[in-house]
This record gives C-alpha cells, structure tokens and sequence, in this order.
DNA sequence: TTGAAAGCGCTAACAT
DNA sequence: ATGTTAGCGCTTTCAA
C-alpha cells in the first residue's frame, strides 16, 4: 500500500500539501489539488485511517451496547443509530452483551483504550459502575430505550408511564376488572415505569391487579408463555392480560390457543412494540407502538454533544407512542 | 489520560519494559512485573489502543456487511460471529447496507483504509466488482450464508440445493401435484440454488410447476403477502407453496387466512430459516432450520485464515440442514 | 500558498 | 532481563 510520502513524491509537493489537498481542499490552489489528484489517481492511494485517527486522537466509533440485538426492536434502533452516525462519518463498534456483566463491561472498556469515542447503552446498567467513580471525568455514554433515572447521562427513552396508563385505559374501556400483568424483571427500571403506570390508572378506575395476576418474565417468548401457564392454573383467570412486550405475548398467545381458550374472547392480550410480526398473528396483537425509527437518531445527536463538548437544548428526551 | 511513559517514569523502568510488561510478561521478572503493575494502577492507565493497532498495522476489526440485520436469522448468525470474533481479540464492525450498493461499497472501504483487517459478507456480491480487477491482491473477505460460486473468496453456506429437495419430497409425500412458488429475486444466487434443487426433485417425481405458480419476492413480509395475493387470483390455485423464507411465508399465511382458507388443508406452505416466530403461528409453519450459530464461527475462522495468511483444509464449507 | 519538522503512543529491533 | 531508539502514517503548528 502506497502512503502520503509516495504521493508526495509523485505529485512533486509535500507531505503537507497532500494532507491539505485531501482534507482542507480550499486551503490549496487549483493547480496543486490536480497534481495530488493525479498522483493519488496513479498510484490507488487510500489514506490510512488508523494513522488519521490515532493522529486525532479520535476513533470514529461509537460503541452500541445491546442486551440482545436479535430482538427485532433493538435492531430497528440499532439501524437509526447507524445511519445517523455514518451522516457524521462515525463507525458502530456492536457490542451484543447477552446479557451479561462481564462482557458488557469488557466491551465498554473500549471507550476506556479508546478504541470508541463513545457509548450507545440500550440496556439499563451504567457500565462502569466502579470506574467512573475513581475516574471522575464524564463518559461519553448515553442511555437509549430504557429509563434509568439517573443523570449521569443524557437519556432517549419513551413515556412507558403514558403508554401504559393508555393500555389500562383500553382495558377499562373495554370493561376488564380482572386483568392479569406478564412483567419484565422488577428490578428493571423499564419494567418499574410500566407498572407504575399501568397500576396507578386502573387504581383511578378502582380496578386493582391481584397479586396473583402479576407474573414476571424476561422479556423473551419462552417466559411469556411460561408465565402464562401460571396464569392459566388460577382459580379465577384474568380476562385480559397485558405483556410488557411483544415476544412475551406470543409465548402467552401459544399457551392460551394450546388449551383450546380464544383471544381475546377469553383472554384478551396486549403487548408492546409493535413487531412486525404482531399484525400477522391471528388474531393480531394491540400493541404499543414506540418510534423505533426516532431512538437512534436522537441518542446520536446527544452523544456526539458529549464527545464534542457542546451544549444540547435537553438532556432527556422523550419520544410518544401510539397504540395500535 | 496517561501514556506509557508516565508509567514508565513511576515505576522506574524503561518504556519498552511497561509495554512488555504488559504484553509479553513472560519476557519480564517477577519483580519488575509488579513495579509495572503498581505504577499502572496508581496511575489507572489504560493502554491507547488506537496507538497499539496503528503500530502493529492491523484494526483488530471484521466489517460484517448484511443486508438488512433486523432479519432475525441474520442477527442470529452476526450474534455467532461477535462471539468467535471477540475469543480472537476481535472487534465487530456493522454494517448494514439496507441492500443499497453505494452504502455496501463505501462501507467496504473501511477495508483499504485499513479501519477493518477483513470483511463477512453475508449477501452474495463481491463488494469491489471494480476495484480488485485493479488491486490485484487478494483481499481478505469470506462469504457467509449465501451461494457464491466464484472462486474469489472463501465460503460458508447451507447447503440449499439439498433443502430445497428436502422440501420437495416432503411435498411429494403429501401428495401434493399443484405446487407453488414464492422465491427470492431471480438474480440472487440463493434463490437459484433453492429453485434449482426444488424443482429438479419435483421433476424427478413427474411434478411440474407451472410458470403463473411461480412468483418472485424479495425476502420481505410484504412480498410474500403481495405474491400470494397473486397465486390466490390463479384459477387453479396451488394446493401447496414453498416460501424461499419464513418472513415470505408470514405473509403469504396472512393473505391466505384473509381469504378464509385455511392452512394446511386448502393450501400448505412450507417456509425458511425457522425464526422463533414460525412455531407460534398458528398453524405452525413447516421451516427449513438452519444451524444458524454455525456459521458464525466458521466464517470467522476462515477470514482469520486469510488474514494472518495460514491455510484451512476446506475454502467451502457447507453446513446442512433439518426439516421441522 | 507551501514546506519543514515535530510528534501522537506504542512496539520491536538491536544493543547491552 | 532491560534499555535505547527508530519509526508506523498522518496532521498540524510554525516559518517562509
């Protein structure tokens, strides 16, 4: 591979002036800038990279952390974030935890060797618990999907509280008293804001949830239907049941469908996230549909704030939903 | 931050000795060993990576170029590969296409710019038709999951032409004769793989597909939905349609039920790739599985081979597959 | 407008 | 076993 001392040489100028040529062209003349075009034609110059960023002190990438990106709504995120960082020339490092700690915190060490300029985190923990405490300095990360309440980072979430009052507020509508709830892990924030708003508007409605209608899951197909079978060993069976996300609600779906009860005669069903596969199924699923497009262009632009050292109007955005 | 050299300074050795301290401990006393450790922790000194690679001329990056990750397969498959790629020290860099070959191309730069050490190309084009006609050298990319039959790169595939027969005796044994189509584009060469072991086993029993049974889509939902909408206007409709992917598949069963016929007796449909969802429709979709977490390895140990320049027994992997 | 030269942080000869 | 030193390819002062 042919470097910029080789163009140099060929085009007749400097190391200096290829440099400018390729990258402040208006700082060179005309006749210049054809020279070092001609020189780069000949020889298939490209620039290293690496030597540019090392240079720069910058690597262009951002890190995405994600629990688990072959859940169709993550990789919808994941695919704003990467078009809206390539409009700003940086690079997405993927960092698939499968929910695990250490791998999550292996990968954002990245940021730490600089390897990333900075973190994309869809999932809930802030990944350097201990570091940053010692460190002192402000990491670039920005929280995506989730809704951690602290503000040791900017944050791009949903108004999950909103969303679910308006699940509530269908199913009163409809007229459920016994409602069942298939939750993610209560330690989750995102599970947290669901519930809490998803109880506080039945309670307006003076529909309480029985504590034996509220079963936690996962967030995958299998514990949704597991916890429907539990549900479906009850005495008393709610008539209506609202998963915290789409996959959940499938799993719940098969169980139901599998001891001959129909939806949502029987047991209606909700969910969240409105895959795509949520209008296929029979019957078609209500759901709440987030602005999977809206995530990922906003975490960026806040991010690169934070990499930048420039001021954002607001830290935290939230985007709305739409039931369907 | 601090670099090398401050370590250097506290712990009273020499620079190369901190990075062989770090690197090759082996090389290094007992004593030293911990005189380094002690000044890297006083310090929290990360060594710059950025710096490293540039050094030792290697990213420690794989691009992988997909054409639309939010397919949960593919995402299964890239999951496989960041796992294998990260036990080599590997960093995955993503690159979603959304099937647009300017944004394939300039994403592949990030190759000759030496910001990635190889590629997986997880769609069937060479992403520099041009370019290494020119270059000459062999370039470091591997082929997962698709059916190139160039000899340019080493790759990883299904084999296809042996499941698209599976498929076709699984019909023959129902006794199907009316027999349908929902491929892929006619150009890709997946799709030929698949059409060409359907139809000669078809053509082994005395079946024929008939030329209006046979309709293109393009991998979507919506395409399976739009092709069945033309096989249901054929006067004599197919009895049984093979979908080139469960994605096809969802929508093709979307439009039968809309119709109200019902799967399978008024038409079966055999789908591809058994995602998740497959075994929750109702009915169950019959799907080719492939051994989704196989590939990633794979892939990844043949561009490594191509990378660091060591040869493996095969170029050509093929995995098989299961009927389910 | 252009060139000379320093230096980013690290590794790897080479010398001791 | 450790130190000295050159240099990876580029950008960016500074000077002309």
């Amino acid at each position: 591979m042919s470097n910029i001392r080789d163009v140099s040489k060929v085009a007749g100028v400097s190391v200096a002036t290829v440099s400018r040529a390729l990258q402040k062209p208006e700082l060179v003349t005309e006749k210049t800038r054809a020279k070092v075009a001609a020189a780069v034609r000949e020889l298939g110059y490209q620039p290293n990279m690496m030597a540019r960023n090392f240079r720069r002190k910058k690597s262009f990438n951002i890190l995405v952390l994600v629990p688990d990106f072959s859940n169709p709504f993550f990789s919808k995120v994941i695919r704003g974030i990467q078009t809206t960082a390539r409009s700003y020339g940086y690079n997405i490092l993927l960092g698939d935890t499968q929910n695990h700690e250490d791998i999550e915190e292996e990968m954002a060490s990245l940021l730490l060797s600089n390897l990333a300029d900075g973190i994309i985190q869809l999932s809930a923990r802030f990944p350097f618990e201990d570091l940053n405490a010692s460190g002192g300095r402000i990491l670039p990360i920005v929280n995506c999907c989730e809704c951690v309440e602290t503000d040791s980072m900017p944050t791009v979430s949903l108004d999950n509280v909103g969303a679910a009052r308006a699940v509530a507020d269908h199913l009163i509508s409809l007229d459920h008293t016994s409602i069942g709830i298939i939750s993610g892990p209560p330690d989750s924030p995102l599970t947290k804001s669901r519930l809490s708003g998803f109880l506080s508007r039945l309670d307006e409605s003076g529909v309480s949830v029985r504590e034996d209608c509220c079963v936690d899951g996962d967030y995958s197909i299998e514990s949704g239907a597991l916890a429907m079978k539990e549900l479906l060993r009850l005495l008393t069976r709610p008539t209506a049941v609202f998963c915290f996300n789409d996959e959940m609600a499938y799993g719940a779906m098969q169980q139901i469908k599998a001891v001959g009860l129909r939806i949502p005669d029987d047991i209606a069903l909700v969910g969240f996230d409105d895959l795509p596969y949520s209008r296929i199924m029979e019957p078609s699923l209500t759901t709440v549909s987030q602005p999977s497009e809206g995530f990922g262009p906003a975490a960026v632009e806040q991010l690169l704030a934070l990499i930048n050292g420039y001021d954002l109007p607001s830290r935290h955005i939230q985007l709305s939903f739409e039931l369907k």
